[in-house]
RNA sequence: GGUAGGAUGGUCUAGCUUGGUAAGAUUUUUGCUUCGGGAGUAAAGGAUCCAGGGUUCAAAUCCCUGUCCUGCCA
């Protein structure tokens, strides 16, 4: 069968498999475990999302920067509790081919130690702060058998952008801009909910001061961690020696923030929600194609309906010169083999047109979200097609964007939470800490609920509770429990 | 990490128990008839049976080692 076999609420791992397959978008037969070639389906869009997101950042200020690859180990080392989180995670290079390296390189796993090395050489003055950059690129991951394409790889592709500031307070305005950067692609151009919650001490990035991750709501009260973006303070300049000369002529250190969107677990999350049961759903902008034509016709009108269909493809392509269209005049296909490969690979707008449309001077434009079918006058049709494509993300986002607090189940006790979790809810209780005094706490949940804590929301929060879910000592925080993929 | 399965034309699967000519569907190519929701028909093409070793007159099949994949549990 060349469509998904089995229903996406049904079973949603193998309806993800049967996608990713079928729609060509990866191909998990490559021999080594946890790297995963790309077809031309997905790479198309995921380097339509690379640009969209780097004009965004350069529009905020970064500009880019080509990095290497490999890192000497004893970069590595500089900053302690970043080679104590990441350790078990990185691939080494040791030999040179027979020649075994003096120094062992890591394939980086995350760029802080190579660029920071270099920032010190690059910034002299308060004259050069702010400093904002970005690298983007694939970075290594030896991560356990867990894997999965585009949610959990050993090798994935991601944007990291690297900001230096004089003073802590700047370094924190960062830190907002990145999550509104975070909402205006997430939200406005993958049409992915997402909330921000600052996570626990216990959960922090390896050297971090504070760590605020986007968790994307999945449906069936599951979250991904999407982008994060981490206060890094003074952690890394100190040992990196990133330090500048101040207005009085006296050296600093620079405050320093990172923020990593991940494309391809992005475009993973984009895929496994927005999809449905007959495939992929994309968002207009990042479809590879976003209108596809397709001419009915039998025999005795094979001709006639082949010129109409091309006149329409030359009409539509001068009228809508980013748009990308495609004619689908392979006559080896049948139309409804043709409907169905399309949607299967969620292309936006569907555009039949058969002998019937020609009499009435119209064509059928079906909907991918919805399914629907409408005839459309042919001068109508250059409107039509415009306010559809300004629509379709606008629908798409309607569709998906659950209102968080409809999710979300109060808990007082352990059992309380175990139950909502196990009805597919998202958890608010109380807590005693986020600090590490809490992970004891956070560690109960782990196991008895085989859910974890995200942290507190970083927008507003209304509710209050006295007493820590677990220990029952006097709550400091409002926290929120997933599970999470 | 534990555990249970699996790997056979491009794809999916049968064959393995009981060793003896690798089979089917689909895909691809070609012809004819078709075409408004996965067309029909005829022919052709397509395999180091995951890799390496062992047992045997003979191995896809039995044994050992390795690699990779999948499910479940931690």
């Amino acid at each position: 069968m060349k469509g998904i076999s089995v229903k996406k609420n049904e079973d949603f791992s193998q309806w993800y498999t049967e996608l990713i397959q079928k729609a060509e978008l990866a191909d998990i037969r490559y021999n080594v475990r946890g790297l995963v070639p790309y077809r031309a389906w997905a790479s198309i869009t995921i380097r339509k999302m690379y640009r969209v997101y780097e004009e965004t950042l350069e529009r905020k200020g970064h500009l880019p920067l080509i990095m290497p690859t490999l890192i000497p180990e004893r970069n590595f080392r500089l900053e302690a509790k970043h080679v104590e989180g990441f350790s078990p995670g990185v691939f080494w290079v040791t030999h040179g081919g027979d020649k075994e390296l003096e120094e062992k390189l890591a394939l980086r796993p995350t760029s802080e130690t190579a660029l920071y090395q270099m920032y010190s050489l690059w910034i002299r003055s308060y004259n050069d702060l702010p400093f904002k950059r970005y690298v983007s690129g694939q970075v290594f991951r030896y991560e356990g058998a867990d894997t999965r394409a585009f949610f959990r790889a050993r090798e994935f592709h991601w944007i990291e952008s690297h900001d230096v500031f004089a003073t802590e307070e700047e370094a924190r305005q960062q830190v907002i801009e990145d999550m509104e950067t975070t909402y205006e692609m997430l939200q406005d151009e993958f049409a992915i909910p997402i909330i921000f919650f600052q996570r626990p001490e216990w959960d922090k990035f390896p050297g971090a001061v504070h760590t605020y991750a986007a968790d994307a709501l999945m449906d069936s009260g599951k979250v991904l961690q999407l982008p994060s973006t981490h206060l890094l303070g003074q952690n890394f300049s100190i040992p990196f020696d990133v330090k500048f000369i101040d207005e009085n002529n006296e050296e600093q250190y620079g405050y320093i923030t990172c923020y990593g969107p991940a494309i391809s677990r992005i475009y993973g999350a984009m895929i496994a929600l927005l999809g449905d049961d007959n495939g992929l759903v994309l968002p207009w902008d990042m479809a590879p194609i976003q209108v596809v034509i397709i001419p009915i016709y039998s025999s005795g009108t094979k001709e006639e309906v082949l010129v109409k269909a091309r006149e329409l493809e030359t009409t539509l392509k001068k009228y809508m010169k980013e748009t990308i269209i495609k004619l689908d005049d392979r006559d080896y296909v049948s139309p409804g083999e043709k409907f169905n490969e399309w949607e299967l690979k969620g292309v936006p707008l569907r555009i039949e047109i058969g002998p019937k449309d020609i009499q009435n001077e119209q064509v059928v434009a079906v909907n991918r979200i919805s399914g629907k079918k409408e005839r459309v006058k042919l001068v109508d049709l250059k409107n039509y097609a415009s306010s559809y494509a300004s629509n379709f993300t606008k629908e798409l986002k309607e569709k998906y964007s659950v209102q968080f607090e409809t999710q979300v189940q109060l808990a007082q006790t352990v059992d309380e939470v175990k139950k909502a979790i196990g009805e597919n809810k998202i958890v608010c209780s109380g807590f005693c800490s986020i600090d590490l005094d809490g992970e004891p706490c956070a560690e109960i949940i782990e196991k008895e609920v085989k859910a974890f804590v995200r942290g507190k929301r970083v927008d507003s929060e209304k509710h209050k509770f006295e007493k820590c879910v677990v220990c029952g000592k006097p709550a400091k925080e409002t926290i929120y429990i997933a599970r999470s993929y």
